[in-house]
DNA sequence: GACTGTAGTAATCGATTGATAACATGTCAA
DNA sequence: TTGACATGTTATCAATCGATTACTACAGTC
């Protein structure tokens, strides 16, 4: 029985990839070290000890998740890169960026992780990543340095509004409503339709 | 005995204040739920019990911490407006916001606080913080739309390299160093004497 | 110089959480 | 079919942490 139906048997590897899914959003909401290996769990429809089997501890869980992380956003730019240009190289990094607001909690993981430069094991990882991106940007996208240290900070303002839930509040103030359109002045429907919501944990 | 020696008996403002800064650091290093209210009182120089007395709840000093951070940055913004202007008005904030970097931990405190915005008491907290700073820039220091965007950006973007403890490999690595000189033009020594290390805790 | 309120600590408790161990179930090859 | 390995769970433990309680000690006042 069951053959097809919400239960099935699933490779490891399937599996582990639908928990590192469910570890990007759980991670990006609460933090490394709020988020819990069993609402990591509970969000990939599996039980707590069998996360921690599939990926050892907590902490390989969270590399996994921030190099899974780096690795979408350097495969999109370079994608991006390599398909016909139909725009600046910028707004076609930036709209890459934007799409992959779609795995929620992508950029919020990221964000956590650089705040965490003091941690023994992920600091060391945070910083490599961050550094990779800094030299994709530099060497590969061909940004000058002005150009990558824009398109950086950016980055982050957006990463703080979306972790900060400002889209809840769009309608309701004024100010928000701006900044949304200075910042997003384009994509600012796109962005509503897939930012994570207040009314959701995660 | 003891009478002014390395223990002292202090009024609980001025014991309130220097656990505030304590926890500026250990928040920043650690994040909300990474850190713990003992390591802020060793930081502090006082019991652990004595911390949750003096502030009720670690959520509560959490939210101190957040408020102190905002009011600083704020006052010091309208202190350098009030001041003579020596400097274009967007420079002159650029350089409070560096100042504040001498009380250690306040721009990742405020980091970790815009990346929970799905708590339910720190989060509306952090964004009606984050709103009054832009309202601020907007409204009293007449930055228009894309300025203030930009100073905001730019402004997670130091937070974050702050938090990676990026200045530890800033002679070690090239592409790191080219982002400090960019990031950081003019101030780059300020910057290095005063962010935080990777070989202090926080 | 006892009285009293405030500063501060030691001891401890209950809840949470990451991790382990033991066990169960499904699937595929021979 | 049956054995054997991979997928998965239930039960449980030890450590950590925020919070409470009960106690101690200092300082100003009458």
């Amino acid at each position: 029985m069951a053959q097809n139906g919400t239960q099935r048997r699933m490779s490891s590897d399937e599996r582990r990839a639908e928990i590192l899914l469910a570890a990007h959003a759980v991670f990006g909401a609460r933090g490394y070290e709020g988020a819990t290996t069993d609402e990591v769990a509970r969000a990939a429809g599996v039980s707590q000890p069998y996360v921690v089997r599939l990926f050892g501890t907590k902490e390989s869980l969270f590399l996994a998740v921030l190099h899974d992380a780096l690795d979408q956003l350097l495969d999109g730019f370079r994608a991006e890169l390599d398909a016909p240009a139909d725009a600046p190289v910028q707004e076609r990094m930036g709209a890459v960026y934007l799409r992959l607001l779609q795995v929620r909690g992508l950029h919020q993981t990221l964000s956590h992780a650089f705040l965490l430069g003091g941690h023994p094991v992920i600091g060391p990882a945070a910083r490599q990543g961050f550094v990779k991106v800094w030299r994709f940007l530099r060497d590969e996208a061909g940004f000058d340095a002005d150009t990558a240290q824009s398109f950086l900070a950016e980055g982050m303002l957006i990463n703080t509004m979306i972790g900060l839930r400002l889209i809840d509040e769009v309608d309701a103030d004024d100010g928000i409503h701006e900044l949304f359109e200075t910042c997003f002045p384009t994509t600012m429907r796109a962005v509503r339709d897939v930012a994570p919501r207040g009314n959701e944990p995660w």
